[in-house]
DNA sequence: CGTAATTTTGACGAAATTCAACAGTTGTGG
DNA sequence: CCACAACTGTTGAATTTCGTCAAAATTACG
């Protein structure tokens, strides 16, 4: 069996994007597909879910909602993206999941995961944990120490660059249908604030969105305002 | 041997706060002590260290720069950290990490810890990335969602804590030498508001500090003010 | 086709930054 | 031990970024 140091990953992101459903054909597992309206819970804090979750169309989050109503997203996912990692490691999860737009998940049993490969399981859940890390460190840079409008160019190359891995974005297009309200606690923003923004891209001709579809019209400046470094990405882009 | 599951952790944290060399002690690897000044590289970003860099006195942190000076701290590291598990994982890291006073690190060769078992290292491998991102989603809120003087709050709340967890912190004191400006690089603030969100709380009667020694004057009110909910730290208290 | 959700805009206020100056602390070599 | 330099902390004033409130315009959806 392919581990996740061995395949020539570069290669294959360039001719064959992995397919959202490749976690668990890479494993032969069996999967149940369901299908989740937009804005909805898929998983709560707390859960303890028999069930992994991985996502095959849509967008999705994983957030954190603060006592006084002040919600922060601290992770966006997008197809092929595993929502409950930790419920694969811990058999428990600690943060909320919800869908921002419809979405398809496909539910894989955690006692089928538990009879696979321990080293083969190892390699790619590290993989997959390396990289979602690596996401989130930059999260944090862009929180920190990104003014608005770059924290939104960023985070909108970061969405192209990812989608683009598993063959749903093009040089300079792709579809996104998140709402600025989700946006805004995305970026630790108000959805006022991400409305300025995303009107300071359009009026700079850096974007152009209409019927959820995204392009980015100067992308070159685009990431230079972002200070967008894929290096984060590249490293490993496609975990099985 | 004790795998990080069975062992009974909020017990052995009560009555036998971790050593930080558990690590190494706990698989018995061997492991060079080496003394490093404050403000200083112990890893640059992209490199590929034969030995992974167990903290075993002092704080320090990783970070990343932007191109035109902007600085982010991702992780501030406490005694019985490691500094550098993607060098175990991956050996390489992405991150520089660097010194806030002066601290004590212990090499161990990776090479050795290659030889360990790999469903142990798995075991506890995964336990710490867990702590980890938990901790750096818990950053996301903060630096997302938090106003200045609440940000501090939480990151003096969570470094209690953790301190507590390793025997350098009592209920509500704990040494503490890092400088304002690298707190405003953690919290993504100026170190002018820096200092003025420590007035805050010192006005609040909520923290005294003087001489490297930081008191929590009201534990319980600090805690409301960040909204701190230790749950994310409780839940593997101690990784070997 | 009508209702709800989302987006857009303006006016005003709060939070944080910038710039600048100064005080205090720490570390170093003489 | 002192003098000095470098770093760290403190404070004020002006400015920028972002939030809040409110309302209107547009879009999505049953």
């Amino acid at each position: 069996m392919l581990t996740a140091q061995s395949a020539p990953f570069a290669l294959v992101r360039m001719t064959r994007p992995a397919a959202p459903e490749g976690f668990a054909r890479t494993f032969g597992l069996p999967m149940r597909e369901r299908a989740i309206p937009k804005q909805h819970d898929l998983l709560l804090p707390g859960a303890e879910p028999d069930v992994a979750h991985l996502l095959l169309a849509g967008h999705a989050c994983r957030n954190r909602m603060l006592r006084d109503g002040r919600r922060q997203i601290t992770a966006i996912l997008i197809p092929g993206d595993i929502c409950d990692p930790e419920a694969i490691l811990a058999h428990r999860t600690e943060y909320a999941v919800n869908t921002l737009t419809r979405c398809t998940v496909g539910e894989i049993p955690l006692a089928r995961i538990g009879t696979l490969d321990h080293q083969d399981l190892f390699a790619i859940l590290s993989h997959r944990l390396r990289r979602e890390e690596a996401i989130a460190r930059e999260w944090i840079v862009s929180l920190g120490r990104r003014v608005g409008i770059e924290r939104m160019a960023h985070l909108l190359c970061e969405l192209r660059w990812r989608l683009a891995a598993v063959g749903l974005a093009t040089e300079d297009s792709f579809e996104l249908r998140i709402t600025q309200s989700d946006f805004a606690d995305a970026l630790g923003l108000t959805p006022v604030h991400v409305n300025r923004v995303l009107k300071g891209l359009r009026d700079g001709r850096l974007i152009h969105l209409r019927g959820g579809q995204l392009t980015l019209l100067d992308r070159p400046r685009l990431e230079k305002l972002a200070q967008f470094d894929p290096t984060y990405l590249e490293l490993w882009a496609n975990p099985a």
